[in-house]
DNA sequence: CTGTTAGCGCGTTCAC
DNA sequence: GTGAACGCGCTAACAG
């Protein structure tokens, strides 16, 4: 069955095809028997206009297209899924591409993106690879989760983020920190800060440094090992780490080394997902219904040119959410 | 920056815009001194082809319809993860849209996809609101992880799930089962079946019956809690639940209840998730790889036309992968 | 108010 | 081998 086109809408009402456009984008004035008339002849067949020919006539698609990074993470799902229904309800769909932390995908997809006429992009970027070759493209392109000085970006005071953590266990009397995560990281400089200014110093010892790529449970908790293999003893009370899986994963293999936690270790996790609700994890939330209306708001003054040139950057802020993890014993 | 057109290609190259065409698509001999004047030029400017002309052109879109009824569930994340790899493998987008198990949502997502001339369509239904309505679009349709009568289906063999769990049970000595989860379940008949022909009986009494709209872990955790509250004491010692999530939350529940798992009750989760893994309970795997794969095989030759128009309804083999939860102490 | 005309960017005849 | 002409389905500008 190839499917039916206005034109044939137009003819079986008896009506020019422009006529049937006006009634269902709603331009122009047409005589109310008329459009009663055609949009019944719409009902019966089930006419639903090809929106390619429309993408095509206006150059805008109404999709935009969406990059992330890993769906491991249940944090970048309720991303989203948050961006879906948010977009849904504005009328726009999502392309959606996972870059697998790969650069060559990423660009393959932002590629497709521009094929697809997409409207505008939101992305987290592999890192800085593609970055001077999107904003060539000229497309309206928000980065979310990653502060970004290159593109509007929204995501959270990573900093902030850190120094809550470090505050909560100063607070709770700790002087031995640890950090679990990758190299670089706002969280840990913030973290580090606070520590700092309170005359407590980060041991270097104390960071167990995961890989860039180490992305899943398996792989998380390799470096993890690794890290127990090559010391004597733990010589901290306390850590922060870069995701709640970090987190699970650092749990798991401490009771496997009968170290307990909350007991000789206090722990808190990064994202407050579903994972460490579930557990009962201490975690940094950020507030993703948030950042996805900001996100989308900002794309859509892009799109329409509204808002000036400069750039946006906004850092949400993050707050911390009190699991067992992180409780002491006695206080 | 009004974007790039192939005529403009041409004129750049000094060519006409159809050589341009047939260069991209390698349609047609042309002279290869053109073609590598006509590359370079391509290659110099950035041009990429716009797919809503081609789509409108070719009438296929290379886009395939995705519509899930809920992200929350890990589960429909890694099939989701998998189809947009393989997919993205065959030249193919997906625009995902999430009904969140509402059949009017899941229509507008339907008739959306329409509208964007997808090639297919790969959907895990609300129910069965839409489903006459949707075949009557003759869209090449797959129905995932559910055995539908009236699309093509993929999905495990549910009733053998339930027997494989029902069976390890009374291996393991069991004779009196449990279940947690939405009525009706073909998991269920499974399992209720091997019970019976072991000359078992499963109580009702036994049926913790969950909610269809309970998705997440608090709504699903409700439920739990009613049963809980209306019984007198736990009269089972093993359980399977329809989900993961459902396995978490009756282990928190019976947790702060003094029932230990698997000293008290053994329990069988449903999916093999991440949530599983991390927590260590037994539970049914489901082949995704294998589910993405025929899926995505029986769609393309659907859309290609080279099949029967016999449905086709293929039932993948669960197995159980055991963990700590469902072992019983002594043996 | 309505129909006629044109053109979005591309692929596909069809002549040369 | 290559260019001119046409049309996919739709919206917009123009007459009437």
């Amino acid at each position: 069955m190839s499917k039916i086109t206005m034109k044939e809408i137009a003819k079986l009402a008896n009506v020019s095809q422009p006529t049937v456009s006006r009634i269902i984008n709603g331009n122009g004035d047409v005589n109310d028997e008329m459009a009663k008339r055609v949009r019944k002849v719409i009902e019966d067949v089930g006419y639903i206009p090809n929106k390619a020919a429309q993408t095509l006539k206006r150059s805008q698609s109404h999709i935009i297209g969406v990059c992330v990074t890993q769906m491991y993470n249940p944090y970048f799902v309720d991303l989203i899924d948050a961006l879906e229904q948010k977009l849904h309800e504005m009328g726009y769909s999502i392309i959606l591409h996972n870059s697998r932390h790969n650069p060559i995908t990423e660009w393959e997809n932002i590629q497709n993106f521009m094929a697809r006429q997409v409207d505008g992009i939101i992305i987290v970027p592999t890192g800085t690879n593609n970055l001077s070759r999107i904003s060539k493209l000229r497309i309206p392109t928000v980065v979310i989760t990653q502060n970004n000085k290159y593109f509007d970006s929204v995501g959270i005071n990573y900093m902030q983020a850190g120094r809550i953590a470090g505050q909560y266990f100063i607070n709770g009397g700790h002087h031995k920190f640890g950090f679990i995560g990758h190299f670089p990281d706002e969280k840990f400089s913030g973290f580090e800060s606070i520590l700092y200014e309170n005359n407590y110093k980060f041991e270097q010892k104390n960071y167990i440094k995961l890989d860039v790529s180490s992305t899943n449970n398996f792989l998380i908790r390799q470096d993890i090992e690794k890290y127990f293999n090559q010391i004597e003893h733990i010589d901290f009370t306390c850590a922060i780490t870069t995701n709640d899986i970090a987190a699970i994963e650092f749990m798991r293999a401490a009771q496997e080394r009968n170290i307990k936690i909350p007991g000789d270790i206090s722990l808190i996790g990064f994202d407050d997902t579903l994972l460490s609700k579930i557990l009962g994890i201490t975690s940094i939330h950020q507030p993703i219904e948030k950042m996805v209306e900001t996100t989308v708001e900002i794309l859509w003054n892009r799109i329409d040119d509204k808002i000036s040139s400069d750039l946006i950057h906004l850092q949400l802020e993050p707050t911390l959410v009190e699991r067992t993890s992180s409780m002491r014993k006695k206080k």
